[in-house]
DNA sequence: ATTTTATCTAAACGTTCGTTTAGTTATTTT
DNA sequence: AAAATAACTAAACGAACGTTTAGATAAAAT
């Protein structure tokens, strides 16, 4: 990743790696959301100082736009297979628990980090943050919509009913895994899915 | 109401109502959450001194506990309703409609105050809070139950698989009222009920 | 070997937070 | 009318926030 701002000549080589931190801060903010992660609990956190964390990534902000890429890269690997298999709507149900069994509590994580952020930032004007979660909404809403024109004899009302019926769910599944079990979580998707 | 403390011989008489400034003090709690929300906003919003929230509510959390206590006395109105109805498994879906109506955008109000509030606290210890969310979770679970079980023929593990649905359904029904049109969300509940 | 400079630590910055206090005003009690 | 006191206004409190700065350290460039 190298530091978000332009590279100079080195005097002094740094004794972190910017990736690792970055993950670690992920994790933080994952569990804790932003407002609730002081720049105090990410020093100690990352295991850098306060200045360390000013000089790659701008500010607060800066890192948790750093931190939210890196977890679409981690999305992403769950988003490609989805989109690159080819059982239909088959498919989104296992996307859905292959999504979900990411959100569960490793570390004490709540929910999917995108979603919780989306929430968070809800009523928020920030640009850049909206603009990471409405391209992340919308892919996700296009893959659907592809699956299930593929899948089956849908008429164009219903695509877009049951595409719609979908996002819904991933979207109140992710909320709900803040706060239900997996069992709880399983048998949804599987009640979700019986009238698609 | 009157006054959370001890009432004592008056002087001079309060020059607002409690019950009102609650009310206000329940829609902007509504529209940003607990810990986005300051005591400056909450001045503003109320119309009267820091002195007079302080010496009426105890704190922020006493003034926050009456704006949830006042919401829930509304989402009374719709539960006792839908307890009070005896068509069945449709009683549930015309409850999800009430509570989604409610949710709806007045002011600027951002789906459920309760659903909201367990989302933000899920992480926190705050027991009062909890005590407040787990008994609602626990009611509406429970009425899930019985209806499920007047209303046909359904084996006593069913009825707990589809309260279980139910309650993630109505919990991530309230956290995407936050986010989507009213069009999508009707959709969304008719879709929930097609295997109910 | 000296100079230069990026990175480090640690302290301090200005704001804002929730909360409290000091002093004034208005109403009741004597 | 005077005394007592609850409710008011406005200023101040300490703590925590995100951010910046000053000075020490270490590696590269000369």
């Amino acid at each position: 990743m190298s530091s978000v701002f332009t590279e100079r000549k080195m005097a002094r080589k740094k004794e972190y790696n910017e990736h690792e931190v970055v993950e670690k801060a992920m994790h933080l903010f994952w569990r804790n959301g932003y407002e609730t992660t002081s720049m105090q609990m990410l020093e100690k956190e990352m295991g850098i100082n306060k200045f360390s964390i000013y000089s790659s990534f701008g500010n607060k902000h800066g890192l948790f736009l750093e931190s939210l890429k890196n977890y679409k890269k981690k999305v992403n690997l769950i988003f490609e297979k989805f989109k690159n298999a080819d059982n239909g709507v088959e498919d989104i149900k296992q996307f859905f628990y292959d999504s979900i069994s990411s959100n569960f509590k490793k570390d004490g994580e709540k929910g999917c980090l995108l979603t919780n952020t989306y929430n968070e930032f809800s009523d928020n004007e920030d640009e850049l943050i909206r603009e990471h979660m409405n391209t992340f909404m919308d892919n996700l809403k296009l893959s659907f919509i592809e699956k299930l024109q593929k899948d089956g004899t849908r008429d164009e009302a219903t695509v877009i009913k049951q595409a719609n019926y979908l996002l819904l769910a991933k979207h109140g599944l992710a909320a709900a895994a803040r706060v239900n079990t997996p069992k709880e979580i399983e048998d949804y998707i599987e009640m979700t899915f019986v009238n698609i």
